[in-house]
DNA sequence: AGTTAGCACTCGAAGCATGAGAGTGCTAAC
DNA sequence: GTTAGCACTCTCATGCTTCGAGTGCTAACT
């Protein structure tokens, strides 16, 4: 049963003055504001069918209508038009990216502020857990007296490091040696995979590398261990506060909760996830707690592995501005991505 | 004009209560609930003599009473006994902190989610910039063609790194005599101090060199540059929408944004700060944002610059858990710092 | 003199009625 | 198929009333 033009029209306002109003929106009122050429009876009888298809609900039998779920999602699938940042905008995110940025965590977090600001809801973005990255080079480098760093390369240019104590005895030398050994075994393998049985063959070294060899490894364990599993991080939180949707303080604090704990935005996001643009709109989330809002997301390519970012804000977003702002950074992502890194 | 001792606890009774329930406190009902050998009518009578020397205050004429900002202060200054964590809640810090944390991120990280869990208030920890700190260390550390790390260690052990290009046909051997230079140039001094005019010695090198020399400096250069001035780092933020006083979401609002832009918090704290105690109490602060919250913080020491850290939270704020918390934080991480750094 | 009981008074919060305004659905006419 | 007209519905704002907690004051008590 689909949709005659007009109704696609009807619906659209609807959606547009809602999104922008927080208002259900009456016949009257519309036609008015949009001047059609059609009276308000006659929108009034297309509304009601449209309530009757589903895309239009009715918060009181004497309020205006505003979108459904179901509105919305046949307008993002039918009919939207995305659009996308303005050149000044996309100037913006490419200074703050400039070359000089070598910090991944510098990247992430201004990408983040770049996507909060201009969609003006809260921005997200899940970098995928380091043990996913390739090995590249093991470095193990004095730098005082029984001190040294084991500085990690993978593959995308992100440096590990952490200190050891070694025997007093080792020569800078030998920890070359030894940090080629590390290197022989492990190039080109996933960090996860720096399994100490891997490494056995390493014990047969003599007895003052094999500590080295040791603490080695306990640093690389650490490191592993301490770069939690997905980072999450989210940016410009507070946006949402100003959604009337939330003016109910429990509803809010439940939503900034859901932000703070980072762990539980991780598993709201799809795990199969192109770098088209999905959207998820109120109930088709799985989360409870998050059910009263939106999401619009996109992947990027890391290394072979795959990340998450995307906007989060109530169902009446700007699905159209958020969908292009989100598309457009995916894409500057990629492009920085693949032109830095080691290889 | 000093206050009787049955003064004092009735205002004490007046604080306790009015912390715990943020609602004004009456004399019958203080009295009832404290089991109090006295009548209402005479604490009624005390009440008004604390009111009228600005201890107490009223929100309208026929409601209970509850303490003004100056009497929270005598209370802090005459009357707190601090109460210091559980021996179970200072285990947790010192298991958060155990041996392999070296990340000074991840120590600051859990120390601010410690203080603001245990307080119930949001927390803040202010680490000074890192151009405070003095060069211990520089390498220059080949990782493939063309390409190095510079390594920077501070005397503290915090260790910076940013990947440089070289020519081609540096070898290592060359790159660790440039670092030599360096080293010889800079260890000891601030790291704020590198500055290039220390450095034209250096630029007598012949030429391959003084590309490296050149790049290594640049590398510096951004360093520091992206190592922003003092760190804040704010938890647990969302405590303070449990307060009922932040009911009102354009304070709460307001609060919070200047939690997000963390430089502003720098700002109120205090600059000549021991490794004392301090607190401001509403309007003893500064800033006019934040005249309806009090500070409770304390210095620590890390290599010779303080840092600052405590909690924030409204002027019904239990002064006595936060100021014991604050004191045995700031004290475990002086034992924490004194005991690691590379000095 | 200090303490207490009693009482009139004040003020905010909660509950209820009322009216205005916006919007709908239906019917009948165009 | 479209529109005008009209009765009806429901929310929201406003004002009024009542209720309860608390005060300040006076007079009596110890």
């Amino acid at each position: 049963m689909s949709l005659t033009e007009r109704q696609r029209q009807i619906l659209e306002s609807i959606i547009k003055d809602y999104v922008s109003t927080a208002e259900p929106v009456g016949s009257r009122a519309m036609v008015r504001k949009h001047g059609l050429s059609i009276s308000a009876a006659t929108v009034r009888n297309e509304m009601a069918d449209l309530e009757e298809m589903g895309y239009l609900e009715q918060p009181h039998t004497s309020a205006g209508r505003i979108p459904s779920e179901q509105g919305f999602r046949y307008y993002v699938d039918y009919m939207m038009e995305s659009v996308i940042p303005s050149d000044a905008e996309i100037d913006l995110l490419h200074q703050a990216l400039d070359d000089r940025i070598q910090e991944w965590n510098d990247v992430v977090q201004r990408v983040g502020h770049f996507l909060s600001q201009v969609t003006n809801y809260a921005s997200f973005i899940i970098v995928p857990s380091i043990k996913l990255s390739q090995f590249h080079d093991l470095q193990i480098i004095p730098i005082q007296e029984g001190q040294a760093i084991v500085l990690v390369v993978t593959d995308i240019g992100i440096i590990l490091h952490r200190r050891i104590t070694i025997p007093t005895s080792m020569t800078a030398d030998e920890l070359k040696k030894v940090g080629n050994l590390f290197n022989r075994a492990l190039r080109g393998k996933r960090l996860l995979e720096v399994k100490r049985s891997d490494l056995m063959m390493l014990r047969d070294e003599i007895k003052s590398r094999r500590q080295v060899i040791e603490k080695t490894l306990e640093a690389i364990d650490t490191l592993l261990d301490h770069s939690q599993d997905d980072r999450v991080v989210i940016t410009g939180a507070l946006n949402i506060i100003k959604e009337p949707e939330f003016k109910d303080l429990d509803k809010l604090r439940k939503v900034l909760t859901i932000f703070e704990e980072d762990g539980q935005l991780k598993d709201i996001v799809p795990d199969q996830i192109g770098e088209q643009v999905g959207i998820r709109i109120g109930k088709e989330n799985k989360l409870d707690d998050i059910k009263g809002m939106s999401l619009v997301f996109a992947g990027y390519k890391t290394g072979g592995e795959m990340g998450k970012m995307g906007v989060i804000g109530p169902v009446r977003m700007e699905y159209w501005k958020a969908a292009g702002t989100v598309e457009s950074v995916s894409r500057i992502i990629d492009e920085l991505l693949s032109k830095r890194g080691l290889k």
